[in-house]
DNA sequence: TGTAATGTTTACCAATCGGTCAAATTATCT
DNA sequence: AGATAATTTGACCGATTGGTAAACATTACA
């Protein structure tokens, strides 16, 4: 009779799964590029291949997609931090820590996009997820370094100021792409800047942080 | 007779001053935060406090605007890094380049934001500035570190993700502004933050470039 | 195979978009 | 003060926006 909404059905079709990561899948193109106001669900219907209200019936409104799009990304976005562990020895972990980041900056580059757009905005969908979750995923691995400090593993340091180092590093690499591309030129802007950030960017930490090499 | 758009007199008038200037500070507050596309005229034109035709009668489109501010932007931007002195030492150059940087982010995060949104965009209405003045001015910055490394003023490392490594640290207090508030929570919030910044990025950076304090 | 639920599209809506126009107002200069 | 140039605005335009209604097409399942 009436409309029956994907959403509202209890099992979901092979038809709804495909459709719905296909329009995640285009959404997260355009997002990412012009951000929230600046993405028209014309774009993204043009891009997913299919028409307008074809989207609005798989996801009621705008907002509905960015939200799926940015929860999605938030737990898989966080995944390395929750790597870092505390038992391991502060050089591989804060080694395999950054060449993480730097493996996701070159493999997502789009959903760090989504992300940092959703921060330059002031983060109006997503700052209650920043000030719990995050917070507390920081709050715990920071003490993690703290005690690494307080054992002579690594120099006094602030480990907050330290995660947001290494979250920027890495993260420029697909935030600004362009402009790395750009000033590396056509020589050096091959794939292999990513293995040259990550060696660069390795031995800074490493013996930024006074860490004894293994 | 027929309307002197502004931007046809020889002479500015005062008030042309003026009103270029309330309407640049607005569409800055507009354009940092929701990108190009995403502003509309009439969010600036509230924001400058004035109607929309009278925008238009100082800047024929939102291009105009955007273009403007851009110009701005990318020139005072650089400046840190035109200050950035071959004949100085290592310690003291990097160090007073990241307090530079933190100032600038801590400032004018509007700014850095505009900025960050267009790289992000894809550098749609930069890429030449990127690829021509911007490129030329890190090429001989880089040449500048990599004397310093050839001398064993510092340690080897490739001096374009150096830069990088530099820009996006201190950059990350601007854009990534809410999460970092976030993060740090009420407690740490407050304004020391770039204090706390300064202290721990210049450590990470003397040391880690393996710079021998004097 | 028939039929009910699911999926898709064309046509459309009110609101908003970037931008124009002409009339009205204000500042400037003699 | 009066004339002229500069500034400001309300009304408006066609295009685009997010979203809806309803008819049509397809799929799943008895």
């Amino acid at each position: 009779m009436a409309i029956p909404r994907a959403a509202k059905t209890q099992r979901r079709t092979r038809i709804q799964e495909e459709k719905e990561e296909i329009i995640l899948e285009a959404a997260l193109d355009v997002f990412s590029v012009n951000g929230f106001r600046g993405t028209t669900i014309d774009q993204i219907a043009e891009v997913a291949g299919m028409s307008k209200p074809n989207l609005l019936y798989y996801f009621r409104t705008k907002e509905a997609m960015h939200r799926a799009l940015i929860d999605r990304v938030l737990f898989t976005w966080l995944e390395p931090l929750r790597a870092f562990d505390a038992n391991g020895n502060p050089e591989s972990e804060i080694r395999s820590y950054i060449r993480r980041k730097l493996e996701m900056a070159r493999d997502f580059p789009r959903e760090s996009r989504l992300f940092a757009n959703e921060m330059l905005q002031g983060a109006p969908h997503v700052e209650d997820e920043l000030r719990g979750p995050l917070k507390a995923l920081v709050d715990e691995k920071a003490e993690v370094i703290r005690a690494w400090a307080t054992a002579g593993k690594i120099t006094k340091c602030d480990p907050y100021h330290l995660i947001f180092s290494i979250w920027s590093t890495t993260q420029h690499y697909a935030d600004f792409d362009v402009q790395v591309r750009a000033v590396l030129g056509q020589e050096h802007a091959g794939e292999g800047r990513f293995e040259d950030a990550a060696r660069y960017l390795e031995k800074l930490f490493v013996d930024g942080l006074g860490i004894r090499r293994s």
